[in-house]
DNA sequence: CGAACCATTGACCCCAATCAATGAACGTGG
DNA sequence: CCACGTTCATTGATTGGGGTCAATGGTTCG
């Protein structure tokens, strides 16, 4: 863990301007969130905070991959988002308490805000809680997507789905998607195994939807077909 | 519809003490919310608004039960939530628009608030942003529990957690629990089919954890083995 | 009384899970 | 450098949970 003064010197990855938290408030109001501020460095495999933890802050990604995820007693996984860099994590505390396990499947860089400092400035900083509540609401709105896609939609469209969902996020025009997590990661984020992800993938190469140059590389090769398919709205024709 | 002076005579139903959007703001601050609210009511199946349409407002459900869902192209429905008395809605829209479709299911009482002149009130009553973050966290904490169900629970835990959640919501100590809704909208709730639904209810009587004097009715006869089933905590003996 | 809707139940089937084998990619240490 | 273990991905054989189709009965309502 490093103190924001230990890398003050690295300005580029504390940089006010790219904070998602402070993003369209005033230099002035932005100074009190780094005065509570922390950088924290994770390696893959670590764990930030776990489901039964006591919330201790609001983490902003900057720089890697995260997965949340809730566990049944049994084992069973579902993970409820990947993070990547921009977005918060910690806001939708039950009462004080983690309701999932967040853990770096990168390396990751990120920062901490203390809850209780937080929740105070929520007040004080004119505009942060109505910050906070769009990026809250436009969350919730993908859970929506999510929900259909977990409780309605076949082990095709998850998977197209998740590719149009993961080449949305980077670079629109690049045919190219890079899949940083592994097939069980994805398996329960769509809430499949990892057989029939990986069964569902060579289906869609023998259709020529897709190709696979390595495994963690994903070539879209008909995009108006992969969005029809994550859509639902392909006839029968799998 | 009816304006909020016409209905002014109703007082318990605009009570802002009891709106959960006004409460924790003082009088004061509460009164310009009174100015851009009016009253609505909606009979069964009536359609608040649809998937496409521009979000017009903020909704808050002072009676009755509203069903919000999303629909894939050939129809297969998902009902990401049901709301009753208490419960804010139209705050995840995405851009402007709404990603779901609400219905009333029982006769409804609601206030809307007009969206323009809401967001205005966000930065000039102090606390009001404050308080729907409190919200949005919550329901956003919630869905995070309705994903682990919807990609991860076998039916009978799916079933399990749902009557749990409907006793939850309906006073803790009675043992009957009400359910206004119809078997297909607790399917399209659970990612379930009806049969699957039905079936599933009728070995939770046989094996003596629920009784159904009226298909709206259900009689919890065994609350620890019910909630050990919603846990994904029973061992083998379905 | 009949129509419409809802819930239950049975017979059957299929999609995705399970079980299991194989291969590829990577480190690590001798 | 290569043998070895480990983790990850693919793929086949088989199973089973829940979907589909369909018949029946109960309620409500016009």
């Amino acid at each position: 863990m490093y103190t924001v003064a230990a890398v003050a010197k690295d300005a580029s990855r504390f940089d006010l301007n790219r904070s998602v938290v402070c993003r369209g408030l005033s230099q002035q109001a932005a100074r009190p969130l780094m005065a509570i501020s922390s950088l924290h460095r994770k390696a893959p495999g670590e764990i930030l905070f776990a489901e039964v933890d006591e919330a201790d802050g609001i983490y902003e990604v900057f720089r890697g991959i995260v997965r949340l995820y809730k566990l049944l007693p049994d084992g069973r996984r579902l993970i409820t988002a990947f993070l990547s860099a921009g977005h918060l994590l910690g806001l939708a505390m039950g009462g004080g308490v983690c309701v999932f396990t967040a853990e770096a499947i990168t390396d990751v860089t990120l920062c901490r805000y203390k809850r209780m400092a937080f929740e105070r400035l929520l007040d004080e900083v004119p505009g942060l809680a109505k910050r906070l509540l769009a990026v809250t609401s436009d969350e919730l709105c993908a859970t929506q997507e999510r929900m259909l896609l977990l409780g309605r939609k076949s082990a095709v469209e998850k998977v197209a789905s998740f590719l149009v969902l993961m080449a949305g996020q980077q670079g629109d025009d690049a045919d190219e998607v890079a899949i940083p997590m592994t097939r069980s990661d994805i398996a329960d984020y769509l809430g499949l195994t990892i057989s029939t992800v990986s069964r569902t993938l060579t289906k869609l190469i023998r259709q020529r939807v897709i190709a696979i140059p390595t495994a963690n590389l994903i070539e879209i090769r008909d995009r108006d077909d992969l969005e029809q398919l994550a859509a639902g709205e392909a006839d029968a024709d799998l």
